[in-house]
DNA sequence: TTGTAAGCGTTATCAG
DNA sequence: CTGATAACGCTTACAA
C-alpha cells in the first residue's frame, strides 16, 4: 500500500483492459465474463492488490472509520469499553480512531474537530469531566454525524445512550455501608454538573435517607477535573478530615478518584476500614489485591463499549434518519471485599 | 466536513473565481493579489471552510497519521508510551491509530495490515508476545514503511530502536533480593525467544553469578503469551510451588505477569514478603496501594514513546533514506517498597 | 461484455 | 495575478 503500491489502473494496462472492467471484476460484477474475471482476479491476487481505502473515502464521502472520545485510555474502565467497541466495530467493517480528552474541554473539542475533519462516520463519546456545554456536540450532530453517548452523557442532546444504573449502583454501595454500622458516609464524586454525578449523588442521598440518615452537605465533595491530578483530591479529603465530625466510611464516586482516596489514606496514615471504610466505583482489575482489597462499584465496560457500538451502527448503517432514541440502562453490580466491612481481631494479623 | 462540508469549489462558484485561485490564496501563495486573498479568505472563514485530509491524502499518498502497535492499551506502560507517543505526533501534526495485539501473533497481522492499508506513514511497534518471526515487518519496511521499535524489539531489522535497559534493570533487582537475603530466586518473564526476555534473564543470572548463587534452570519459568490469560501464568507457578526447594522470592518480568503473581499468592495464601518475596517490572500507578506495597522495576514509560515518535518522523521526514540507526537504551529505575524486603515484627501490624 | 468519461477535493503545471 | 487542466485511485452512469 505504499510506494509500489499496485492499483487497478496497473492492472488494466497490465491485462490490456480498461480501469471499469477491472474494478467491475473485482467487485464480483456480474457484468463480467467469468473469464476476464480469474484473469483479473488471478493477476490481482498474485500481485498482492488492495483497494486503496483512502480513494474510496474520498469517492462513497465515508470512511469506515469510528471515533471514540475518552478521558483517558490509561483507566481500566475506558480500555475495556473500547475493548468492546473493536470487538463489534471490526466485525462490522469498522476501524475506530481514538482520541483523549485528559478531562479537557479544550482537549476534547481538538479531538473532535481532529475527528471529524477525519471524516469519521459516527462517534462515541463520553465527555470530559469539565465539559458543561455540549453545542460543540449538537453543531457536529447538526452537521449529519451520528453520535452515540455512553456513560457521561449529554442530557440534552437527543441520540442513543448506554450508561449504568448509576443510581442503583450508589444506592447498593450506601446501604451496604449503612448495613455494615456506618453512619457519617461521605461522598467524592466529580464535578457537580456531570451526568454521572447526578446519578451516584441521588442514589447515596436516597440511601440515607431511606435509613433516617440526614444528609450532611459537607460530606459531599467533587472533584472538579475528576480527580485527575492528586493536589484537587486532596484538597478534598482534608476538608473532610478537617470537620468536627469525621466521616467514618467515604464513598468513591469514579475509579481515579478511588485510588485517590486510597493514596490518602496511605500518606496520611488513615488505615481503611478501621480507621474509615471505603467503597468506590472501579473496574480496575487489581482492587482485590490493594490493601485491603476493595468493596467496588464495577460496571460492565465491556458490554457497555459494545452495545453503543451496536446503536451508533445502526444509526450510520440506517437507511432514513432515526428520530426515536434509546435510553439504555445497564446494571452495575456491587463485590463486597475487606475495605467496607469493620475488622474483628483474627483478620488483623493478614 | 460531513454532508454540508464547504469545498474550495464551493467558495470558488460563490465568489466567481476558479478553484486553483481559492486554492492558491488558500495556502497564502504570493500570486495572489491582496484583495482576492482578503476575500477568500474572509469567505472561508465565514463559512467555517476545513480542507478535506482526505483529498490531501490521496493527493499526496500521506496520512499525516502514525500507526501504534501494542499488546493491550488496558497495561499501563503501554498507555504511558501512547501519551509520549501522542504529545510528539500532535506537536509534528501527525495523529495516531492505534492497534491491540492482545498478544496474539494473528491481531498482530490483522492491525498490520490494517494500518498499512490505512496509509499509515510510519509505524511504531512493540510486537506481541506470540511474534517470532519477524518477515512481515521486514515486508512492510521494504515497501517503504518506516518503522521504529519499542520496548519489545525485532532483533534483525535494520531501524531505530528504543528500549529499556532490560539488563540492568534486572540485575539490579535481583542484587537488591540477594542483598536482603533471599537466595533461592525465581525469574518468570514472557515467551523465551523475546528480546525483552533475554536481556531480563540474562540481568537476572548475572547477578546470581556475582554473588556465586547457582543457576536453577528449575526456578526459570515463562509465559507464552506473556501471562495474559491467569492459568498460563498459574501453571508456570504451580510448578514452582511443587519443587521439593521452592523459591523464597520471585522476579516477575512484566506488568501482568507481575499482577499475576500476587493474584496467584492471594488466592493460595502465600504471604509476601513472609513466605515469598516479589519484585517485578511494572508501570502500574497503584503498585505503591498493593498489599504489600510491591518493589518494581519502573520503566520511562512515556520517555520512551516521545524519543521513538521523534525517531520515526526523523525517518519519515527525511530527504533521503537513513541508513544508520540508533539504538537507544534508557535506564530502569528500582523502586524499593516492602514486597522485597523481610518484615520486622513491628510492621506485622500495619 | 467491455470501454469511456465524469466526479469525489485537492494541488501542480502550464497558459494566458 | 488568474484560470484551465490533469492527476491522485476508485466507482458508476452511459455508450458501444
Amino acid at each position: 500500500m505504499r510506494f509500489d503500491a499496485i492499483t487497478i489502473k496497473d492492472i488494466a494496462t497490465a491485462l490490456g483492459l480498461s480501469k471499469s472492467t477491472v474494478s467491475r471484476a473485482l467487485r464480483d460484477s456480474h457484468e463480467i465474463s467469468p473469464e476476464t474475471k480469474k484473469l483479473i482476479r488471478a493477476y490481482a491476487e498474485e500481485h498482492n492488490y488492495r483497494p486503496n481505502p483512502i480513494a474510496l473515502s474520498l469517492k462513497e464521502k465515508r470512511s469506515r472509520s469510528i471515533g471514540i472520545v475518552v478521558c483517558e485510555i490509561a483507566n481500566s474502565f475506558f480500555s475495556q469499553v473500547i475493548n468492546g467497541i473493536e470487538s463489534i466495530a471490526y466485525d462490522r467493517g469498522y476501524n475506530v480512531i481514538i482520541s483523549q480528552t485528559h478531562e479537557s474541554f479544550e482537549r476534547e473539542m481538538i479531538g473532535l474537530n481532529y475527528l471529524s475533519s477525519r471524516s469519521v462516520d459516527g462517534l462515541l463519546i463520553s465527555v470530559s469531566a469539565e465539559t458543561k456545554n455540549f453545542d460543540h456536540l449538537k453543531s457536529l450532530q447538526n452537521k449529519g454525524l451520528p453520535i452515540v453517548f455512553f456513560d457521561r452523557v449529554a442530557n440534552d442532546i437527543k441520540t442513543h445512550k448506554v450508561t449504568v444504573d448509576n443510581f442503583t449502583g450508589s444506592y447498593n454501595a450506601t446501604t451496604h455501608l449503612i448495613e455494615n454500622g456506618f453512619a457519617r458516609i461521605a461522598s467524592i464524586s466529580l464535578s457537580q454538573h456531570s451526568f454521572i454525578t447526578q446519578g451516584r449523588l441521588n442514589g447515596y442521598k436516597k440511601a440515607l435517607s431511606d435509613h433516617h440518615i440526614p444528609i450532611d452537605e459537607d460530606l459531599i465533595r467533587y472533584c472538579a477535573h475528576g480527580g485527575l491530578f492528586y493536589e484537587e483530591l486532596e484538597k478534598e479529603m482534608n476538608a473532610l478530615f478537617m470537620l468536627k465530625q469525621r466521616p467514618d466510611a467515604i464513598f468513591a464516586s469514579s475509579d481515579k478518584i478511588t485510588m485517590g482516596v486510597l493514596r490518602y489514606f496511605k500518606s496520611n496514615g488513615i488505615r481503611v476500614p478501621n480507621d474509615i471504610a471505603v467503597v468506590g466505583f472501579s473496574n480496575s482489575e487489581t482492587t482485590d489485591l490493594l490493601q485491603p482489597s476493595l468493596t467496588v462499584v464495577k460496571q460492565p465496560a465491556f458490554e457497555m463499549g459494545k452495545i453503543a457500538t451496536e446503536m451508533l451502527i445502526n444509526i450510520m448503517e440506517a437507511n432514513r434518519a432515526v428520530k426515536v432514541f434509546e435510553n439504555r440502562v445497564l446494571p452495575a453490580e456491587l463485590v463486597v471485599r475487606d475495605s467496607s466491612v469493620k475488622r474483628t481481631v483474627e483478620l488483623l494479623n493478614n
